[in-house]
DNA sequence: CCAATACCATACGGTAGCGTATGTAAGACT
DNA sequence: AGTCTTACATACGCTACCGTATGGTATTGG
């Protein structure tokens, strides 16, 4: 995989999310990303016109595959709407890894998303798809819709902002979510 | 206030955060920030040693300050601990907008933090102290220190974590939060 | 096996920001 | 009134990155 002689555009967008994890935006520049990958940037502006393209290719691919995992999810585990609450938790949990780079590549979109208008619209979308998926989680298991509109809400929010304070060393991810879940299923 | 003849450190600091709510941690440069307080870059070198110098001193005093809010709360508002949590809410709630520029600082230093180790430092150091004052607050509802720690992060953590979602435009943060505390407060 | 094309290197001019050096004008001090 | 200090301006060399142009090499199809 490292050995390879000639690049491809997905390879050059796998870099692009290992710097986006590891440096944050601000990393997805085509000189540094030639260096890293051992070419010259020659390479990138064959596969991409500029950086523009080349992010916009980027969120492209995330917000596809981010949208695959859902329909993945949603058409493989068919039990009980509660069961595939928890089952969530624990698999959103031990991701703490995604794919490409060491550490979590969600956190660093919604970086991203902050200061850029396309990272935002794709993530806007991604955050929409997921939280209609678990608001039908939650009115699976007998709430209507406005109330599960806000326990979907609170857990996929509480998910994103106890994954912001787990460096603190105080926070427990699954344990929490899991307190949260049961709380969210009992009234 | 604009129309100073001369500049303080304060002032630099005041338009870095400004710029830092608007643009991202990126916008920390000197000769941007030189141009939007209409002055040459000349000033910057003075006041500060370089932008390292600059930066650390934007993080001490947004620590500062962000901790003197914290003891200032807790010396203020003495009634119930219950009624304490709830007026934290709406207060977090309203300050949508921050002293200096539009958006939020808050979260524009939770970036910073992701790729700044002096940024992660002070904003642990917020976080803990955050953290340790809302569980004494849950603990004054009569819970012990475990289940007031994880009830502790779970409310902070989803205020993060909602704040975050708000642009989706499905979310009302307020209220959202305001049912979180009522389960949180029931068990 | 040979052309066509895919992939990449090198070199170039341009911009943006860094940090320094040096000059300078306006208050403050005495 | 003259010196000292504060707060800036201006100009310089340096680095990093952008995007382009052009040429080279390796693969692949015919």
């Amino acid at each position: 995989m490292t050995n390879k002689t000639r690049l491809t555009k997905i390879d050059w967008l796998q870099a692009g999310f290992q710097a986006l994890a590891a440096k944050g935006p601000q990393a997805l520049k085509a000189e540094p990303l030639a260096r890293a990958l051992k070419v010259s940037k020659g390479s990138f502006y064959w596969h991409f016109k500029d950086i523009a393209d080349y992010k916009s290719a980027m969120l492209d691919l995330w917000q596809q595959q981010a949208t695959a995992d859902i329909i993945a999810d949603v058409s493989a585990n068919s039990g009980v709407a509660s069961e595939r609450l928890k089952d969530l938790i624990t698999q959103v949990s031990s991701m703490d890894m995604a794919p490409y780079g060491g550490t979590n590549i969600e956190a660093a979109i919604r970086d991203w998303a902050r200061y850029d208008r396309l990272a935002q619209a794709a993530l806007q979308a991604v955050d929409r798809q997921r939280l209609a998926y678990v608001r039908q989680l939650f009115q699976g298991c007998g709430f209507d819709k406005a109330q599960s509109q806000t326990k979907a809400a609170l857990l996929y929010g509480a998910l994103n902002g106890l994954q912001g304070l787990t460096y603190t060393g105080q926070v427990d991810l699954q344990r929490e979510l899991r307190h949260l879940l049961g709380q969210l299923l009992k009234d």
